[in-house]
DNA sequence: CCGGTTACGCTACTCAGGTAGCGAAAAGGA
DNA sequence: TCCTTTTCGCTACCTGAGTAGCGTAACCGG
């Protein structure tokens, strides 16, 4: 190592300051000057290590997720709906985050930018996937495991599964505005173990 | 009605002008200078009517989604992923927008900035909402259709299935950055008609 | 302890979205 | 014709994100 090395107490401060405004103030809310103004440095030394404001935030977001594990009783119509229940307390958290209060509008808030942020930076979109594919990961096991212990059919298309009922949850969310609560996410388990054809168990 | 009339061909050059600059730069490059010089009138008039540059391409995309028809050849299995390769195809038009030629970034562009501008401006939420609205509409009828006709389930939850359906395709294309084509269309279909569980048609 | 290298802080600047304020133009009504 | 109302265009400005350039500080190897 050659130079003068980074002050090592720097990203925590950011980090510390960043997270209290984009929760309190939301994204808008967010920002670059003062982060740099509450973490006692200057805002050149903030850009020097990220590089737009939309880096930041999703650095504030990756530290924020819960680093949940999935229970798994063995029952996957108990286990999935609380798996997606959990997914959905984060985005109406992000949701909800920076909303005066008595605001009503269903705004979807940090998960809505960071969904734009993800299309206007190459690399804030590899991070974003790589915040997701742990939990792709999480969700992949429990489905193929019910498969195996016979729960789930043997041919299915786990990917596809999976992206019907994520997507659905960002989909209420993000396009239709609405909440996403636990009757919901029961109602998508239901229709897609169900299938929607006749005859079925 | 007094005062002075807006002049009536505004909107129409505006929305023009508009429409080339989204289409060929993507959202970053949809300047409000740049349309309202293109247009032939002041900065300060495009506002008066558009009040966010949100707003403006909001408007854009209202004129450019074609407004198609369903299909219905009464075989739900056929029109359905036929039906969402439709709604596929804009996204894939829209996510293609502003996009150098040898870019191969999965970007979700417009469709992405649409979202984050819901979040941000509620009558831009509200507007969006009733254009989804038209889709809904078609796909529901086409749901309860080939449900009356005996192909679904009787007690079918046809917005959850929806919700899936299309949630899936928004999530493949803003979150997972893939692409959407006719095959992954099918398989979606596939897996929601069938059902996650085992015994069924 | 000296030269190379990198980080830091500062000031000043660019750029884009959006606004304020004003005088002039275009209508309708009295 | 004059008065009111609303739109228009213009210039000037504000704000927030991000950058350039420079002097200085901290560290490493020789």
């Amino acid at each position: 190592m050659v130079g003068r090395p980074r002050r090592s107490d720097v990203d925590e401060s950011v980090i510390k300051a960043a997270t209290e405004l984009l929760l309190t103030r939301g994204y808008a809310g967010l920002s670059p000057d003062e982060v740099a103004e509450r973490a006692g440095i200057a805002k050149t030394t903030l850009y020097r290590r990220w590089p737009t404001k939309d880096h930041l935030a999703l650095a504030v977001v990756n530290r924020l997720q819960d680093h949940d594990e999935i229970t798994d009783t063995g029952d996957i119509r108990r286990d999935l709906p609380a798996y997606l229940e959990k997914i959905a307390a984060g985005l109406n958290r992000m949701r909800a985050a920076g909303r005066a209060p008595g605001d009503e509008d269903a705004s979807a808030g940090t998960v809505a930018e960071l969904v734009a942020a993800a299309a206007r930076h190459p690399d804030v979109g590899e991070l974003e996937r790589q915040m997701y594919a742990r939990r792709n990961t999480l969700a992949r096991a429990l489905l193929e495991k019910a498969r195996d212990r016979g729960q789930l059919r043997a041919d299915l298309d786990v990917e596809a599964l999976f992206d019907q009922l994520a997507g659905a949850l960002y989909y209420r969310v993000l396009i239709t505005g609405l909440p996403v609560d636990r009757a919901y996410a029961e109602r998508l388990v239901d229709t897609a173990l169900r299938g929607a054809t006749p005859e079925n168990g």
